[in-house]
DNA sequence: GGGATTTGACCGTG
DNA sequence: CACGGTCAAATCCC
C-alpha cells in the first residue's frame, strides 16, 4: 500500500529539491526578484505539502472501504477538495455560481459553482465552496468532475495541469491550486455517477469524515499546524 | 441588453 | 421527511 503514496512522495521531494537549488543559484548569482522566487518557493512548499499530506494520510484510516470517498495523489484526479484561507478566486478556470445553500450542522452556506462553458463546450465541472471557519477564515472547495473545456487548447487528461519554466528546471503536472497558496491536503470524492479514472484505490480510501476531522479539529482549534 | 448572481422552488436520495 | 444539489425566474451590474 506504500508504493504510489511512496512514490509520489519522492517525486515531490525531489521536486522541490531542485527548486530549492535553482533558488539556491538564483540567489548566489544575485538575480534576486520576487517575480522569480515566488513560484519558486510556492513549489517547494507545495511539494513539503504534498508530501506531509500523504504521510498524514498514511498514518490516517486508510484502507476502511466503509466510505465511497477516497484519496487521491496528483494523477487521475478527477475531483479533490481543498481547504484555503481564501475562497480561491483564481484556480485556473472560470466558474458561475448556480446555487447556494444552507448546510445542516454548518454556520456558513456552501455555494454551488459550474464551469462558465458548462453548455458552450459541454464542460460538467462543478465545485461547492463552503466557509468552515471563521478565524481565521477557511474555505473548502471541493472540485467535482473534470473540466474538458480547456481540451480545446491543452491536450493533457490530467486536471487543470500547467507547466512553469524556470531556465533548465520544469515543473510539470501541476495542479492550480497548488501553484499559489499553501493548502493542506487534496483529497478525491468518488462519485458513482461519473466516469472516474482508477486509481489505485486500495492505496488511498480512508473515511473521509474522519480524514477531515483530523484535518480541521472542531472550532476553535488551537493546532499551530494549519494556522 | 447581456451576462452574472441571488434565491425560492423543485427533485432525488436515504 | 430532512437534507443536499440543481433549476430557473428575478434581480443586479457593467
Amino acid at each position: 500500500m506504500f508504493s504510489r503514496i511512496d512514490h509520489k512522495a519522492v517525486e515531490a521531494l525531489l521536486h522541490g529539491q531542485g527548486c530549492a537549488n535553482n533558488l539556491k543559484m538564483l540567489l548566489e548569482n544575485r538575480e534576486i526578484g520576487l517575480v522569480w522566487t515566488e513560484p519558486l518557493l510556492n513549489s517547494i512548499l507545495d511539494s513539503f505539502s504534498l508530501v506531509l499530506s500523504s504521510f498524514q494520510n498514511m498514518g490516517g484510516h486508510v484502507s476502511e472501504r466503509s466510505s465511497k470517498k477516497k484519496i487521491c495523489g496528483i494523477e487521475g484526479i478527477e475531483s479533490y477538495r481543498d481547504e484555503s484561507p481564501t475562497p480561491r478566486p483564481d484556480d485556473g478556470f472560470t466558474w458561475r455560481k448556480y446555487g447556494q445553500k444552507p448546510i445542516k450542522d454548518s454556520l456558513h452556506q456552501r455555494c454551488y459553482y459550474r464551469c462558465t462553458y458548462a453548455k458552450d463546450r459541454n464542460c460538467n465541472a462543478t465545485k461547492r465552496v463552503q466557509k468552515i471557519q471563521d478565524n481565521p477564515p477557511v474555505y473548502r472547495t471541493t472540485y467535482l468532475r473534470k473540466h474538458v473545456c480547456k481540451d480545446f487548447a491543452v491536450h493533457d487528461d490530467t486536471y487543470g495541469s500547467e507547466m512553469i519554466q524556470f531556465d533548465q528546471v520544469v515543473s510539470k503536472q501541476v495542479m492550480p491550486q497548488l501553484t499559489t497558496m499553501n493548502h493542506q491536503a487534496i483529497t478525491m470524492e468518488e462519485e458513482d455517477t461519473y466516469n472516474i479514472q482508477e486509481c489505485d484505490i486500495n492505496d488511498y480510501l480512508v473515511d473521509d469524515d474522519q480524514f477531515w476531522a483530523n484535518q480541521f479539529p472542531p472550532f476553535p482549534s488551537e493546532d499551530p499546524m494549519f494556522f
